[in-house]
DNA sequence: GAATTGACAGACTAGTTGGTCTGTAGTTAA
DNA sequence: TTAACTACAGACCAACTAGTCTGTCAATTC
């Protein structure tokens, strides 16, 4: 018996595990997490835990499709929307992005990176979720890139579809090398050469 | 007691169980990675393993130091000590690594960045041992790249350092966006853009 | 306001998993 | 030849972990 509170609203049990369990996939991985460290971090026990999940599966795909999808809409499906010139808005937006980040928080990497390099092997219905993700995310890039071609602020022989492709990989890559290293240089080294070749881009 | 062979090789016996642990590390990640599972596939047993290993840690220091690492240095390190010009060798790598590759292989990913990205954050000894394949990798290129442009191959404004950091990571980046991906289309587009960025720094 | 349902609490379990321990056969040195 | 040591074999164990089950209290329905 919990002594304290005794207001229910399940929504919000919901969500506190998914959030805390999408925190702990970060820090130890799908298979690190364990449904009791939920428990524990939540002040939840396992009534409640299989009242809102079926299982830890279950409960992996929801971390999918109901924090990390809506984390990639909203720091980059909804802005690339707006996206008139690609070229000065992606790079104010890395430049944005870059104040943000602490050596500690790179130690964590990219949660779509995370997520895809362990989880996506496992089960074929991790994978397709991710996917989608990233598939996602690749077409809201190719059409900023469209229309920046259009609107003239983008080279005509740019291929939107390959250079979105390419600089999710690059910068994908770039968060990925610098898990291991505990400095940002790798970061500001590697993000200068792909601020040159977003400039590139430019008509 | 076992029937057939009782012959004894005590380094063969290692090297097949740090073998097959790659395998099953590459498949299932370090922490689904299963002793007994290894034990079942090399047809040892408890007794051999912990003979040779003091512990499922130390089993996972000697894959990264020991298997891990030589294959970096024979697969990348090696080969670019011969580079002469960067721009066409590095192509040529790429292109018949390419050529190497089927989709099931892709699947799998690149072994350095499975492990980065799950061991790395686990435990602080396997972080240092997997920045230093990093750090050792990214160094050849980069001297790679000195090397190209004092003779002359490599535009003189190309900071080494920061190309080898940048194309690291692209590569990777790819390799690791296609993992969830079952087809090689988003390889292939991506590739793409990456001769094109590599050919740009041709002097 | 009684009854039904929803939202948990928490003890318990069965299966797994890294690791131990004793025994034994091959190998080597004297 | 034999004693000492190495390289295992394989039964066993303790800890962990996902998942179950029964009970209980709040919320909603009628």
């Amino acid at each position: 018996m919990n002594s304290a509170v005794a207001v229910r609203n399940p929504d919000i049990t919901r969500q506190k595990i998914l959030d805390v369990a999408f925190e702990e996939i970060l820090l130890k991985g799908y298979q690190g997490l364990r449904v009791d460290q939920v428990l524990k971090r939540t002040a939840l026990t396992k009534g409640a835990f299989y009242h809102h999940f079926t299982s830890k599966q279950a409960l992996g795909h929801a971390v999918i499709d109901e924090v990390l999808k809506p984390w990639i809409v909203e720091k980059w499906v909804e802005p690339l929307k707006e996206f008139k010139n690609p070229v000065d808005d992606l790079i104010n937006m890395l430049t944005e992005a870059r104040k943000e980040i602490n050596t500690a928080e790179l130690h964590t990497g990219c949660p779509l990176n995370n997520l895809t390099q362990e989880m996506s092997p496992l089960d074929e219905s991790f994978r397709l979720r991710i996917a989608n993700i990233w598939q996602m995310w690749h077409q809201s890039l190719a059409e900023a890139f469209e229309r920046g071609r259009h609107n003239g602020t983008i080279r005509t022989d740019v291929k939107p579809g390959n250079v979105a492709r390419f600089l999710i990989a690059a910068m994908e890559g770039i968060i990925g090398q610098c898990k291991c290293y505990m400095n940002d240089q790798a970061f500001d080294e590697a993000g200068e050469c792909l601020r040159d070749y977003i400039e590139s881009l430019r008509a």
